[in-house]
DNA sequence: GGTCGGATCATCT
DNA sequence: GATGATCCGACCG
């Protein structure tokens, strides 16, 4: 397993987003191994970005602080009250740039993302498993303790897969926000089967 | 196939 | 007191 290059996540959000696709997200997080290969990602720009957590208007506050720090931290924030977000830093220390990791295909460690998903239930269909920003983190046993971490050791590493090539990437408006909506900053592998919406 | 509402809480007004 | 980078199950056709 090869840790992502620091220099590949210092960029802008949108850069990152795309060169995310096809990486793979490693977690030991509990102690089982699990892992997934990014097939879709958001870009949120930082304080241009009306529809980012660190948007101008927002200012510098305890949620968002972690998106001002180094490149290639985990952001990981509560979504309705409930669910678990996924994000990496981007972009420069004080220039608060993040990619929310909206899916992912499992590539190891399969049955302990479906008991994480359906602990007390008949597991449901695979292609469920990871596909949206709050299944992506329950399957990989991700909350809020992983805040703040560094992704290039464990418990949760983001390491280098196989390329996506340009013709197979679709981008797209962002899902669920109310600013900015046309923007352009989703990002997905065409007909994946694990993307969040097709 | 689709649409709708409830869960549940950190954050901000 | 309202909102939200979501998910799921219920209901309708």
């Amino acid at each position: 397993m090869t840790p992502l290059d620091a220099t590949v996540l210092a960029r802008d959000a949108e850069e990152v987003a795309r060169a995310l696709l096809g990486a793979l997200i490693v977690s030991t997080i509990g102690g089982d191994r699990a892992i997934g290969r990014i097939v879709e990602t958001e870009a949120y720009l930082g304080l241009r970005d009306p529809a980012s957590h660190a948007a101008e208007r927002i200012g510098r506050t305890a949620r968002n602080e972690v998106m001002y720090g180094r490149p290639g931290l985990a952001y990981v924030y509560r979504s309705y009250g409930i669910h678990w977000c996924l994000n990496v830093v981007t972009n420069a220390v004080d220039d608060p740039g993040a990619v929310l990791l909206r899916a992912i295909e499992p590539v190891a460690g399969i049955d302990v993302m479906r008991q994480r998903r359906w602990p007390d239930a008949q597991p449901g269909a695979d292609r469920l498993i990871g596909s949206g920003p709050g299944r992506l983190a329950q399957a990989l046993g991700v909350t809020g303790a992983q805040n703040g971490h560094s992704l290039d050791v464990p418990p949760l590493v983001l390491a280098t897969g196989e390329a996506v090539s340009r013709r197979r990437v679709v981008r797209g408006p962002r899902i669920g926000i109310s600013r900015a909506v046309d923007w352009p900053l989703r990002f997905h592998i065409r007909d994946h089967p694990h993307v969040s919406r097709r």
